[in-house]
DNA sequence: TCACAAACAAGAGCACTGCTCTTGCTTTTC
DNA sequence: GAAAAGCAAGAGCAGTGCTCTTGTTTGTGA
Protein backbone atom coordinates (compact mmCIF):
# COMPACT_ATOMS: atom_id res chain seq x y z
CA UNK A 1 0.00 0.00 0.00
CA UNK A 2 1.42 3.19 -1.00
CA UNK A 3 2.25 6.29 1.37
CA UNK A 4 -0.35 8.76 0.64
CA UNK A 5 1.71 11.34 2.29
CA UNK A 6 4.56 10.53 -0.10
CA UNK A 7 2.27 10.63 -3.41
CA UNK A 8 1.12 13.55 -1.98
CA UNK A 9 4.37 15.20 -1.44
CA UNK A 10 5.47 14.01 -5.10
CA UNK A 11 2.83 16.01 -6.31
CA UNK A 12 5.22 18.70 -7.28
CA UNK A 13 5.50 21.28 -4.73
CA UNK A 14 7.97 20.35 -2.08
CA UNK A 15 6.80 23.40 -0.05
CA UNK A 16 3.19 22.89 2.51
CA UNK A 17 -0.32 22.65 1.76
CA UNK A 18 -0.26 26.46 2.24
CA UNK A 19 2.34 27.23 0.18
CA UNK A 20 0.83 25.35 -2.79
CA UNK A 21 -2.60 26.69 -1.98
CA UNK A 22 -1.14 30.03 -2.38
CA UNK A 23 0.60 29.03 -5.27
CA UNK A 24 -2.58 27.50 -7.07
CA UNK A 25 -4.70 30.39 -6.36
CA UNK A 26 -1.94 33.27 -7.95
CA UNK A 27 -2.35 30.99 -10.96
CA UNK A 28 -6.35 31.16 -10.60
CA UNK A 29 -6.56 35.09 -10.47
CA UNK A 30 -4.48 35.15 -12.98
CA UNK A 31 -6.40 32.80 -15.01
CA UNK A 32 -9.71 34.67 -14.24
CA UNK A 33 -7.98 38.04 -14.34
CA UNK A 34 -6.82 37.46 -18.10
CA UNK A 35 -10.28 36.21 -19.19
CA UNK A 36 -11.70 39.06 -17.71
CA UNK A 37 -9.60 41.87 -19.65
CA UNK A 38 -10.45 39.53 -22.92
CA UNK A 39 -13.68 40.80 -22.33
CA UNK A 40 -14.31 43.84 -20.96
CA UNK A 41 -11.07 45.37 -20.94
CA UNK A 42 -9.10 46.87 -18.90
CA UNK A 43 -11.36 49.59 -17.11
CA UNK A 44 -13.73 46.89 -16.87
CA UNK A 45 -11.56 44.66 -14.63
CA UNK A 46 -12.93 44.15 -11.03
CA UNK A 47 -10.85 42.55 -8.18
CA UNK A 48 -14.20 42.34 -6.11
CA UNK A 49 -15.56 40.33 -9.28
CA UNK A 50 -12.38 37.79 -9.37
CA UNK A 51 -13.18 37.12 -5.78
CA UNK A 52 -16.86 36.67 -6.67
CA UNK A 53 -15.74 34.15 -9.63
CA UNK A 54 -13.21 32.35 -6.96
CA UNK A 55 -16.00 32.25 -4.36
CA UNK A 56 -13.94 34.68 -2.17
CA UNK A 57 -14.49 37.54 0.09
CA UNK A 58 -12.73 40.48 -1.83
CA UNK A 59 -10.49 41.40 1.00
CA UNK A 60 -8.99 37.83 1.06
CA UNK A 61 -7.11 39.33 -2.74
CA UNK A 62 -5.82 41.84 -0.91
CA UNK A 63 -2.97 39.43 0.53
CA UNK A 64 -2.29 38.16 -2.94
CA UNK A 65 -2.14 41.67 -5.07
CA UNK A 66 -1.34 44.59 -3.20
CA UNK A 67 -4.05 46.81 -5.53
CA UNK A 68 -5.65 46.81 -8.59
CA UNK A 69 -2.70 48.49 -10.07
CA UNK A 70 -0.33 45.61 -9.27
CA UNK A 71 -2.98 42.89 -11.24
CA UNK A 72 -2.72 45.47 -13.93
CA UNK A 73 1.16 45.26 -14.40
CA UNK A 74 0.81 41.84 -14.17
CA UNK A 75 -1.52 41.79 -16.90
CA UNK A 76 0.80 44.48 -18.78
CA UNK A 77 3.67 42.62 -18.65
CA UNK A 78 1.92 39.16 -19.34
CA UNK A 79 0.74 40.71 -22.65
CA UNK A 80 4.44 42.14 -23.69
CA UNK A 81 5.56 38.85 -23.09
CA UNK A 82 2.63 37.12 -25.33
CA UNK A 83 3.63 39.55 -27.92
CA UNK A 84 7.05 39.24 -27.92
CA UNK A 85 6.94 35.44 -27.74
CA UNK A 86 4.68 35.91 -31.14
CA UNK A 87 6.89 38.11 -32.66
CA UNK A 88 10.70 36.60 -31.81
CA UNK A 89 9.24 32.89 -32.81
CA UNK A 90 7.24 34.58 -36.16
CA UNK A 91 10.99 36.47 -36.91
CA UNK A 92 12.87 33.55 -35.83
CA UNK A 93 11.77 31.00 -38.39
CA UNK A 94 12.57 32.87 -41.71
CA UNK A 95 16.00 32.75 -43.28
CA UNK A 96 18.46 35.25 -41.83
CA UNK A 97 19.19 36.58 -45.16
CA UNK A 98 15.38 37.47 -46.47
CA UNK A 99 15.61 40.57 -44.84
CA UNK A 100 12.26 41.47 -45.94
CA UNK A 101 10.57 38.47 -45.45
CA UNK A 102 12.01 38.85 -41.24
CA UNK A 103 10.44 42.53 -41.07
CA UNK A 104 7.25 40.75 -43.12
CA UNK A 105 6.82 38.38 -40.09
CA UNK A 106 7.30 41.07 -37.33
CA UNK A 107 4.80 43.08 -38.49
CA UNK A 108 2.32 40.73 -39.55
CA UNK A 109 2.73 38.78 -36.16
CA UNK A 110 1.91 42.22 -34.39
CA UNK A 111 -1.01 42.55 -35.99
CA UNK A 112 -2.23 39.12 -35.46
CA UNK A 113 -1.63 39.10 -32.23
CA UNK A 114 -3.03 42.71 -31.92
CA UNK A 115 -6.25 41.72 -33.65
CA UNK A 116 -6.40 38.33 -31.49
CA UNK A 117 -6.06 40.51 -28.41
CA UNK A 118 -7.29 43.44 -29.12
CA UNK A 119 -8.19 44.80 -24.93
CA UNK A 120 -4.46 43.15 -24.34
CA UNK A 121 -3.25 45.18 -27.20
CA UNK A 122 -5.13 48.60 -26.16
CA UNK A 123 -3.89 47.64 -22.75
CA UNK A 124 0.01 48.27 -23.67
CA UNK A 125 -0.23 50.22 -26.61
CA UNK A 126 -3.23 52.35 -26.05
CA UNK A 127 -3.67 55.41 -23.72
CA UNK A 128 -2.75 55.10 -20.36
CA UNK A 129 -4.16 55.66 -16.98
CA UNK A 130 -3.24 59.34 -16.30
CA UNK A 131 -1.67 58.03 -12.64
CA UNK A 132 -0.45 54.71 -13.41
CA UNK A 133 3.58 55.09 -13.70
CA UNK A 134 4.80 51.87 -15.33
CA UNK A 135 6.95 49.92 -13.21
CA UNK A 136 10.10 48.65 -13.72
CA UNK A 137 9.26 45.19 -14.31
CA UNK A 138 8.00 46.18 -17.37
CA UNK A 139 10.23 47.68 -19.11
CA UNK A 140 12.23 44.77 -20.20
CA UNK A 141 9.30 42.96 -21.90
CA UNK A 142 7.86 46.00 -23.63
CA UNK A 143 11.60 46.44 -25.81
CA UNK A 144 11.07 42.75 -26.77
CA UNK A 145 9.61 43.73 -30.18
CA UNK A 146 11.56 46.43 -30.93
CA UNK A 147 15.13 44.29 -29.98
CA UNK A 148 13.96 42.06 -33.05
CA UNK A 149 13.31 45.21 -35.23
CA UNK A 150 16.70 46.01 -34.02
CA UNK A 151 18.56 43.03 -35.11
CA UNK A 152 16.55 43.00 -38.39
CA UNK A 153 18.04 47.06 -38.96
CA UNK A 154 21.55 45.98 -38.18
CA UNK A 155 21.40 43.74 -40.94
CA UNK A 156 20.33 46.27 -43.60
CA UNK A 157 23.26 47.95 -45.45
CA UNK A 158 22.98 51.93 -45.92
CA UNK A 159 23.81 51.51 -49.80
CA UNK A 160 20.94 50.50 -50.75
CA UNK A 161 18.74 53.34 -49.39
CA UNK A 162 16.85 54.86 -52.40
CA UNK A 163 16.09 58.39 -50.35
CA UNK A 164 18.40 59.90 -48.35
CA UNK A 165 17.65 63.28 -46.06
CA UNK A 166 18.74 66.57 -47.94
CA UNK A 167 20.36 67.33 -45.32
CA UNK A 168 22.55 66.61 -42.40
CA UNK A 169 20.56 65.32 -39.23
CA UNK A 170 20.81 67.66 -36.29
CA UNK A 171 23.43 66.62 -33.57
CA UNK A 172 20.87 65.83 -31.10
CA UNK A 173 19.21 63.37 -33.03
CA UNK A 174 22.83 61.99 -34.08
CA UNK A 175 23.48 61.47 -30.41
CA UNK A 176 20.17 60.29 -29.54
CA UNK A 177 20.62 57.37 -32.52
CA UNK A 178 23.95 56.52 -31.14
CA UNK A 179 22.78 55.67 -27.78
CA UNK A 180 20.72 53.34 -28.94
CA UNK A 181 22.36 50.01 -28.01
CA UNK A 182 23.55 47.87 -30.68
CA UNK A 183 22.43 43.76 -31.06
CA UNK A 184 25.57 41.63 -30.08
CA UNK A 185 27.98 41.47 -32.50
CA UNK A 186 25.87 43.72 -34.97
CA UNK A 187 25.90 47.58 -35.44
CA UNK A 188 23.51 50.30 -36.94
CA UNK A 189 23.54 52.53 -40.20
CA UNK A 190 22.27 55.96 -38.55
CA UNK A 191 20.37 56.75 -41.43
CA UNK A 192 18.65 53.09 -41.43
CA UNK A 193 18.00 53.42 -37.87
CA UNK A 194 16.46 56.37 -37.89
CA UNK A 195 14.19 55.13 -41.03
CA UNK A 196 13.59 51.96 -38.95
CA UNK A 197 12.39 54.02 -35.53
CA UNK A 198 9.92 55.84 -37.49
CA UNK A 199 8.53 52.61 -39.38
CA UNK A 200 8.56 50.95 -36.11
CA UNK A 201 5.77 53.83 -35.11
CA UNK A 202 4.15 53.52 -38.68
CA UNK A 203 3.77 50.08 -37.64
CA UNK A 204 2.06 50.41 -34.51
CA UNK A 205 0.44 53.77 -35.96
CA UNK A 206 -1.33 51.17 -38.56
CA UNK A 207 -2.43 48.81 -36.10
CA UNK A 208 -3.99 51.50 -33.54
CA UNK A 209 -5.75 53.10 -36.78
CA UNK A 210 -7.42 49.55 -37.64
CA UNK A 211 -8.28 48.16 -34.10
CA UNK A 212 -9.23 51.72 -32.43
CA UNK A 213 -11.64 51.99 -35.78
CA UNK A 214 -10.15 55.21 -37.19
CA UNK A 215 -10.31 53.04 -40.65
CA UNK A 216 -13.58 52.30 -40.20
CA UNK A 217 -15.49 52.65 -43.04
CA UNK A 218 -12.97 53.17 -45.18
CA UNK A 219 -10.25 50.16 -44.63
CA UNK A 220 -12.99 47.91 -42.66
CA UNK A 221 -10.48 44.74 -44.32
CA UNK A 222 -6.89 46.39 -43.75
CA UNK A 223 -5.47 43.41 -44.79
CA UNK A 224 -4.28 44.71 -48.71
CA UNK A 225 -3.51 47.89 -46.82
CA UNK A 226 -1.18 46.42 -44.33
CA UNK A 227 0.24 44.69 -46.30
CA UNK A 228 1.60 47.59 -49.13
CA UNK A 229 1.86 49.86 -46.24
CA UNK A 230 4.72 46.99 -45.34
CA UNK A 231 6.22 46.93 -49.08
CA UNK A 232 6.37 50.60 -49.19
CA UNK A 233 8.65 50.84 -45.92
CA UNK A 234 10.74 48.05 -47.01
CA UNK A 235 11.11 49.75 -50.30
CA UNK A 236 12.06 52.90 -48.35
CA UNK A 237 14.98 50.52 -46.37
CA UNK A 238 16.08 49.47 -49.61
CA UNK A 239 15.13 45.79 -49.09
CA UNK A 240 13.62 43.80 -51.70
CA UNK B 1 -33.89 106.53 -15.12
CA UNK B 2 -32.95 103.07 -17.10
CA UNK B 3 -35.96 100.83 -17.19
CA UNK B 4 -33.80 97.53 -15.34
CA UNK B 5 -36.02 95.26 -17.21
CA UNK B 6 -35.00 96.38 -20.45
CA UNK B 7 -31.24 96.27 -19.97
CA UNK B 8 -31.99 92.60 -18.49
CA UNK B 9 -33.17 91.67 -21.56
CA UNK B 10 -31.13 92.99 -23.86
CA UNK B 11 -28.48 91.16 -22.46
CA UNK B 12 -28.41 88.37 -25.05
CA UNK B 13 -30.90 85.98 -24.52
CA UNK B 14 -34.15 86.67 -25.85
CA UNK B 15 -35.78 83.81 -24.15
CA UNK B 16 -37.29 83.19 -20.75
CA UNK B 17 -35.16 83.26 -17.58
CA UNK B 18 -35.43 79.52 -17.04
CA UNK B 19 -33.70 79.18 -20.87
CA UNK B 20 -31.20 81.92 -20.15
CA UNK B 21 -30.54 79.49 -16.67
CA UNK B 22 -30.46 76.33 -18.77
CA UNK B 23 -27.71 77.97 -21.33
CA UNK B 24 -25.00 78.87 -18.73
CA UNK B 25 -25.27 75.77 -16.81
CA UNK B 26 -24.74 73.62 -19.85
CA UNK B 27 -21.88 76.17 -20.57
CA UNK B 28 -20.28 75.95 -16.82
CA UNK B 29 -20.71 72.39 -17.57
CA UNK B 30 -19.24 71.89 -20.34
CA UNK B 31 -16.48 74.20 -18.95
CA UNK B 32 -15.78 72.29 -15.76
CA UNK B 33 -15.87 69.01 -17.46
CA UNK B 34 -12.90 70.41 -19.90
CA UNK B 35 -11.39 71.32 -16.89
CA UNK B 36 -11.31 68.17 -15.21
CA UNK B 37 -10.79 66.29 -18.82
CA UNK B 38 -7.41 68.50 -18.83
CA UNK B 39 -6.00 67.95 -15.49
CA UNK B 40 -7.68 63.78 -14.65
CA UNK B 41 -7.93 62.50 -18.09
CA UNK B 42 -11.32 60.80 -19.17
CA UNK B 43 -11.15 58.04 -16.33
CA UNK B 44 -11.22 60.43 -13.87
CA UNK B 45 -13.99 62.24 -15.04
CA UNK B 46 -17.06 62.02 -12.47
CA UNK B 47 -20.43 63.94 -12.92
CA UNK B 48 -20.29 63.65 -9.21
CA UNK B 49 -17.53 65.74 -8.73
CA UNK B 50 -18.68 68.19 -11.25
CA UNK B 51 -21.99 68.80 -9.77
CA UNK B 52 -19.86 69.66 -6.67
CA UNK B 53 -18.03 72.00 -7.92
CA UNK B 54 -21.02 73.79 -9.52
CA UNK B 55 -23.29 73.56 -5.93
CA UNK B 56 -25.35 71.37 -7.41
CA UNK B 57 -27.12 67.99 -6.16
CA UNK B 58 -25.20 64.74 -9.11
CA UNK B 59 -29.43 64.13 -9.90
CA UNK B 60 -29.56 67.88 -11.37
CA UNK B 61 -27.30 67.06 -13.81
CA UNK B 62 -29.02 64.16 -15.62
CA UNK B 63 -31.73 66.72 -17.10
CA UNK B 64 -28.55 68.16 -19.18
CA UNK B 65 -26.72 65.40 -19.74
CA UNK B 66 -28.66 61.84 -20.15
CA UNK B 67 -25.55 59.98 -18.97
CA UNK B 68 -21.74 60.85 -18.29
CA UNK B 69 -21.10 58.92 -21.87
CA UNK B 70 -23.10 61.59 -23.38
CA UNK B 71 -20.39 64.33 -21.66
CA UNK B 72 -17.81 62.28 -22.93
CA UNK B 73 -19.53 62.13 -26.70
CA UNK B 74 -19.50 66.31 -26.41
CA UNK B 75 -15.80 66.31 -24.85
CA UNK B 76 -14.79 63.76 -27.90
CA UNK B 77 -16.54 66.48 -30.41
CA UNK B 78 -15.19 69.49 -28.60
CA UNK B 79 -11.59 68.03 -28.96
CA UNK B 80 -12.11 66.16 -32.76
CA UNK B 81 -12.95 70.11 -33.40
CA UNK B 82 -9.72 72.09 -31.73
CA UNK B 83 -7.51 69.77 -32.93
CA UNK B 84 -9.22 70.12 -36.54
CA UNK B 85 -9.17 74.00 -36.22
CA UNK B 86 -5.34 73.66 -34.98
CA UNK B 87 -4.56 71.74 -38.33
CA UNK B 88 -6.46 73.95 -40.86
CA UNK B 89 -5.35 77.18 -39.75
CA UNK B 90 -1.97 75.97 -39.59
CA UNK B 91 -2.18 74.62 -43.05
CA UNK B 92 -4.21 77.49 -44.43
CA UNK B 93 -1.84 79.76 -43.52
CA UNK B 94 1.13 78.41 -45.96
CA UNK B 95 1.33 78.95 -49.45
CA UNK B 96 -0.61 76.44 -51.83
CA UNK B 97 2.25 75.67 -53.88
CA UNK B 98 4.60 74.39 -50.73
CA UNK B 99 3.59 71.48 -50.22
CA UNK B 100 6.01 70.18 -48.30
CA UNK B 101 5.68 72.90 -45.91
CA UNK B 102 1.65 72.31 -45.92
CA UNK B 103 2.36 68.93 -45.20
CA UNK B 104 4.79 69.92 -42.03
CA UNK B 105 2.01 72.48 -40.99
CA UNK B 106 -0.37 69.45 -40.91
CA UNK B 107 2.06 67.50 -38.90
CA UNK B 108 3.59 69.88 -36.52
CA UNK B 109 0.35 71.19 -35.90
CA UNK B 110 -1.45 67.93 -34.55
CA UNK B 111 1.68 66.70 -32.64
CA UNK B 112 1.62 70.66 -30.77
CA UNK B 113 -2.40 69.95 -29.91
CA UNK B 114 -1.70 66.91 -29.03
CA UNK B 115 1.45 67.52 -26.61
CA UNK B 116 -0.54 71.03 -25.23
CA UNK B 117 -3.67 68.36 -25.08
CA UNK B 118 -2.12 65.02 -23.52
CA UNK B 119 -5.61 63.95 -22.61
CA UNK B 120 -7.45 64.97 -24.87
CA UNK B 121 -5.80 63.53 -27.03
CA UNK B 122 -5.51 60.50 -25.64
CA UNK B 123 -9.69 60.66 -25.55
CA UNK B 124 -9.91 60.69 -29.34
CA UNK B 125 -6.50 58.87 -30.24
CA UNK B 126 -6.17 56.24 -27.26
CA UNK B 127 -7.56 53.05 -27.05
CA UNK B 128 -11.83 53.47 -26.71
CA UNK B 129 -13.64 52.00 -24.13
CA UNK B 130 -14.78 48.65 -25.04
CA UNK B 131 -18.81 49.22 -24.12
CA UNK B 132 -18.72 52.86 -25.95
CA UNK B 133 -20.18 53.38 -29.46
CA UNK B 134 -18.94 56.51 -30.91
CA UNK B 135 -22.38 58.23 -31.99
CA UNK B 136 -22.85 59.68 -35.50
CA UNK B 137 -22.02 63.24 -34.30
CA UNK B 138 -18.79 62.36 -33.96
CA UNK B 139 -17.73 61.14 -36.78
CA UNK B 140 -17.86 64.57 -39.03
CA UNK B 141 -15.30 66.38 -36.63
CA UNK B 142 -13.08 63.34 -36.46
CA UNK B 143 -12.65 63.61 -40.13
CA UNK B 144 -11.27 66.94 -40.75
CA UNK B 145 -7.72 66.77 -40.19
CA UNK B 146 -7.68 63.82 -42.39
CA UNK B 147 -9.37 66.28 -45.05
CA UNK B 148 -7.10 68.53 -44.53
CA UNK B 149 -4.26 65.70 -45.63
CA UNK B 150 -6.60 64.61 -48.74
CA UNK B 151 -6.48 68.35 -49.99
CA UNK B 152 -2.97 67.86 -50.12
CA UNK B 153 -2.45 64.44 -51.31
CA UNK B 154 -4.73 65.74 -54.52
CA UNK B 155 -1.71 68.19 -54.98
CA UNK B 156 0.72 65.74 -55.14
CA UNK B 157 1.93 64.20 -58.74
CA UNK B 158 3.08 60.63 -58.93
CA UNK B 159 5.56 61.29 -61.39
CA UNK B 160 8.24 62.54 -58.33
CA UNK B 161 7.20 59.09 -56.53
CA UNK B 162 10.97 57.42 -56.13
CA UNK B 163 9.10 54.60 -55.24
CA UNK B 164 6.43 52.42 -56.81
CA UNK B 165 4.88 49.07 -55.51
CA UNK B 166 7.17 45.93 -56.86
CA UNK B 167 4.05 44.62 -58.19
CA UNK B 168 0.40 46.06 -58.69
CA UNK B 169 -2.04 46.65 -55.90
CA UNK B 170 -4.58 44.26 -55.20
CA UNK B 171 -7.96 44.85 -56.81
CA UNK B 172 -9.68 45.36 -53.24
CA UNK B 173 -7.18 47.44 -52.19
CA UNK B 174 -7.52 49.47 -55.86
CA UNK B 175 -11.65 49.52 -54.94
CA UNK B 176 -10.70 51.10 -51.32
CA UNK B 177 -8.99 53.80 -52.59
CA UNK B 178 -10.82 54.67 -55.21
CA UNK B 179 -13.94 54.62 -53.09
CA UNK B 180 -12.11 57.44 -50.44
CA UNK B 181 -14.38 60.55 -51.79
CA UNK B 182 -12.24 63.47 -53.48
CA UNK B 183 -11.64 66.99 -52.53
CA UNK B 184 -13.76 69.53 -54.47
CA UNK B 185 -12.17 69.92 -57.94
CA UNK B 186 -9.26 67.40 -57.19
CA UNK B 187 -8.46 64.12 -57.78
CA UNK B 188 -6.38 61.23 -56.19
CA UNK B 189 -3.56 59.21 -57.75
CA UNK B 190 -4.18 55.98 -56.61
CA UNK B 191 -0.37 55.44 -55.47
CA UNK B 192 -0.09 59.06 -53.88
CA UNK B 193 -3.36 58.11 -51.87
CA UNK B 194 -1.83 55.20 -50.81
CA UNK B 195 0.79 56.08 -49.59
CA UNK B 196 -0.84 59.29 -47.69
CA UNK B 197 -2.87 57.08 -45.83
CA UNK B 198 0.36 55.06 -44.67
CA UNK B 199 1.78 58.54 -43.37
CA UNK B 200 -1.39 59.45 -42.06
CA UNK B 201 -1.12 56.83 -39.75
CA UNK B 202 2.48 57.00 -39.12
CA UNK B 203 1.88 60.75 -37.97
CA UNK B 204 -0.15 59.37 -35.36
CA UNK B 205 2.09 56.49 -34.47
CA UNK B 206 5.03 59.32 -33.96
CA UNK B 207 2.63 60.97 -31.66
CA UNK B 208 1.34 57.99 -30.21
CA UNK B 209 4.69 56.49 -29.13
CA UNK B 210 5.74 59.96 -27.68
CA UNK B 211 3.30 60.70 -25.56
CA UNK B 212 2.33 57.64 -23.91
CA UNK B 213 5.80 57.32 -22.95
CA UNK B 214 7.31 54.48 -26.24
CA UNK B 215 9.75 56.79 -26.81
CA UNK B 216 11.28 57.22 -23.21
CA UNK B 217 14.55 57.74 -22.41
CA UNK B 218 15.78 56.82 -25.91
CA UNK B 219 14.07 60.03 -27.46
CA UNK B 220 13.09 62.34 -24.32
CA UNK B 221 13.03 64.99 -26.66
CA UNK B 222 11.45 63.90 -30.08
CA UNK B 223 11.42 67.27 -31.97
CA UNK B 224 14.48 66.10 -33.73
CA UNK B 225 13.29 62.84 -34.66
CA UNK B 226 9.67 64.36 -35.40
CA UNK B 227 11.23 66.56 -37.69
CA UNK B 228 12.80 64.08 -39.19
CA UNK B 229 10.40 61.64 -40.31
CA UNK B 230 8.45 64.15 -41.81
CA UNK B 231 11.11 64.77 -44.09
CA UNK B 232 11.32 61.20 -44.69
CA UNK B 233 7.51 60.76 -45.71
CA UNK B 234 8.01 64.08 -47.95
CA UNK B 235 10.88 62.66 -49.32
CA UNK B 236 8.56 59.15 -50.25
CA UNK B 237 6.12 61.51 -51.66
CA UNK B 238 8.53 63.01 -53.88
CA UNK B 239 7.89 66.43 -52.79
CA UNK B 240 10.81 68.59 -51.95
C1' DT C 1 4.86 17.99 21.70
C1' DC C 2 3.36 22.36 22.62
C1' DA C 3 3.16 27.25 22.31
C1' DC C 4 3.70 31.08 19.63
C1' DA C 5 3.83 33.53 15.39
C1' DA C 6 2.61 34.06 10.86
C1' DA C 7 -0.67 33.54 7.19
C1' DC C 8 -5.25 33.52 5.96
C1' DA C 9 -10.59 34.08 4.97
C1' DA C 10 -14.57 36.59 6.04
C1' DG C 11 -17.30 40.39 7.09
C1' DA C 12 -18.24 45.01 8.17
C1' DG C 13 -17.35 49.45 6.85
C1' DC C 14 -15.68 53.85 4.40
C1' DA C 15 -15.62 56.80 0.58
C1' DC C 16 -16.50 56.92 -3.91
C1' DT C 17 -18.97 56.09 -8.58
C1' DG C 18 -23.28 56.31 -12.20
C1' DC C 19 -27.90 56.51 -12.16
C1' DT C 20 -33.10 56.40 -10.74
C1' DC C 21 -37.07 57.80 -8.30
C1' DT C 22 -39.78 60.63 -5.43
C1' DT C 23 -40.91 65.09 -3.39
C1' DG C 24 -41.62 69.81 -3.48
C1' DC C 25 -40.95 74.18 -5.83
C1' DT C 26 -40.68 77.49 -9.78
C1' DT C 27 -41.41 78.94 -14.34
C1' DT C 28 -43.90 78.70 -18.54
C1' DT C 29 -48.05 78.13 -21.22
C1' DC C 30 -52.78 77.83 -22.27
C1' DG D 1 -55.55 81.90 -12.89
C1' DA D 2 -54.96 76.86 -13.51
C1' DA D 3 -52.62 73.16 -15.64
C1' DA D 4 -48.30 71.59 -17.43
C1' DA D 5 -43.67 71.42 -17.89
C1' DG D 6 -39.01 72.14 -16.09
C1' DC D 7 -36.15 71.93 -12.30
C1' DA D 8 -33.29 71.05 -7.75
C1' DA D 9 -32.67 68.19 -3.85
C1' DG D 10 -32.43 64.11 -1.33
C1' DA D 11 -32.72 59.32 -0.59
C1' DG D 12 -31.56 55.12 -2.36
C1' DC D 13 -29.58 51.15 -5.25
C1' DA D 14 -25.85 48.58 -6.96
C1' DG D 15 -21.41 48.76 -7.89
C1' DT D 16 -16.18 49.96 -7.09
C1' DG D 17 -11.18 49.89 -4.45
C1' DC D 18 -9.49 49.37 -0.20
C1' DT D 19 -8.92 48.95 5.14
C1' DC D 20 -9.61 47.06 9.60
C1' DT D 21 -11.10 43.74 12.85
C1' DT D 22 -12.24 39.00 14.17
C1' DG D 23 -11.66 34.26 14.30
C1' DT D 24 -9.41 30.29 12.25
C1' DT D 25 -5.76 27.52 10.15
C1' DT D 26 -1.03 26.50 9.23
C1' DG D 27 3.96 26.60 9.91
C1' DT D 28 7.89 26.88 13.20
C1' DG D 29 11.03 27.12 17.08
C1' DA D 30 11.72 25.71 21.88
Amino acid sequence: MPDPCATHAADQAPQGVRARARAQLLADVSRIAREHLAESGAPGLSVRAIARELGLASSALYRYYPSRDALLTQLIVESYNELGDAVETAEAACDRADIAGRYRALAHATRSWARANPNEYALIYGSPVPGYAAPQDTVDPATRVVTVLGDILADISPDGLPLRLAEQMPASLQAQLDAIPTPLGGDFDREVLLLGVTVWAKLFGMVNFELFGTFNTVFDDADALFAASIDLDLAALGVT
